[in-house]
DNA sequence: ACAATAGTATTTATAATACAATTAAAAAGG
DNA sequence: CCTTTTTAATTGTATTATAAATACTATTGT
């Protein structure tokens, strides 16, 4: 048990949640009925009620009498809420998935730039400046790379002045990670890289909405294209 | 009580759920302790307890000893969640809530435009020519306009064949409703509105990724840009 | 044989009570 | 004044009992 700090519904909605976005249990799927999980889990019934209703308000089952608990179709997940987000992370995220991540990034960041660029105040501008600092210590070696990359984007979404933009920082968080796991590459940020990064501050900065929207775009379409890229190599290499 | 088809734990959600949207309880005040809850709505700890998990879990309050029950911050509230999107519709939606939805569709529905023309299914191309229908007719009175036009963007979010975008169809539906707050016509959609729909539905069908985005754009710029007017012309008023 | 009805058993929903664990605030001690 | 200890308020967990919902089965009447 890693995670005993935590109380025992919290780790019994962890578990079955992990489970259920890895796909131990399929949509459609029977989870076991709240008498099995207690034995199962070796906690009491109030415990196992509680999760089961955490893991209802997430959208990822439904609780019924004499049906039992079911995994509900994945429409209803909540794909934002962080929880659920982090126990996709904790699946095998595979090349479409990290497409389908990359294809709403690239709805959201352009326009969170443009956004920024129309609304930012001093100190988020500040925050993102304080970002690339990092970054630019990372092509050093003096900082860690990604979490300095994560930094940038989070803080151009806070500058956004969104609350919907802000609350998809988890998202966008959780997007970078998988797409740090397929790069997966140890080397520090290229010099190119910092550079895009700088160039859509700047426009930010100076208040360039469509600028800086644009050259959001343009390196998001061009990330895309790698994997799509990667995706046709693959599938034609099955066929 | 309108709503005693539900079980108790779910109305008791949804009825604090709906005073912390509307700021009855604003962030950083204490909720009732699990006691008071208890006799205010006349029932066990029991269905108390699993009212307070499933809020915590939609991230709108934190529970622990001797703190209590709080509103937590707004940036950790999951506001994609279909319960609190129902919420927050309840309240009393202004201007800047209206500015902040428009930002986020322009940044999802041209994407989604964009993906629809390149993945769209048959059946989902036909489901979207259905909602145009339902929209021409909506014109001539046959029809509910507003039912209509949200069949439309829903339909075409499908169409993207990315389970994020799909999730977010509770956002647009919503975002929709709080449009139709505001612009209030019980006159039916005009036909340059319905023109508009289909040119985009059109450009998707002949797979024009690139053409459907900026068609989509362009007319989400529009109504954002018709908001900014309105709002800036309130603040003047105020001075 | 078939359909409608009633009955049964399974599972969740709710309640009531008891005690444990946590922790903020008050009290005690230096 | 600062630190430590104690206290009390509040949530966390367990247990037991009963009610309600509902899928399945059996019965009954035609």
């Amino acid at each position: 048990m890693e995670s005993s700090h935590r109380n025992l519904t919290q780790q019994v909605v962890h578990e079955l949640g992990r489970k259920i976005m890895q796909g131990s249990y399929k949509v459609g799927d029977s989870l076991p009925s709240e008498a099995d999980l207690c034995t199962q889990f070796d906690i009491s019934r109030t415990a196992t009620r509680e999760a089961v209703k955490m893991l209802t308000a997430k959208g990822l089952i439904s609780s019924r009498p004499r049906q039992g608990i079911k995994v509900v179709d994945s429409k209803h997940w909540n794909l934002f809420d962080v929880d659920v987000l982090n126990w996709i992370l904790l699946g095998k995220p595979d090349l479409y998935l990290l497409r389908h991540f990359l294809q709403l990034r690239l709805g959201i960041e352009p326009e969170a730039a443009y956004l920024a660029a129309q609304y930012a105040q001093e100190d988020e501008l500040a925050a993102i400046e304080s970002a690339l600092a990092r970054m630019k210590d990372a092509t050093n070696g003096q900082d860690d790379t990604h979490e300095a990359d994560i930094e940038f984007h989070q803080s151009v979404l806070s500058a956004s002045n969104n609350p919907f933009f802000i609350q998809l920082k988890n998202f966008i968080t959780t997007a970078l990670k998988v797409n740090i796991r397929f790069t997966n590459r140890m080397i520090p940020v290229t010099v190119a890289e910092y550079q895009a990064h700088v160039d859509i501050f700047e426009l930010i900065k100076n208040k360039k909405p469509q600028a800086a929207f644009d050259a959001a775009m343009i390196t998001q379409r061009a990330t895309l294209a790698i994997v799509n890229e990667q995706i046709s190599v693959l599938e034609n290499k099955a066929l």
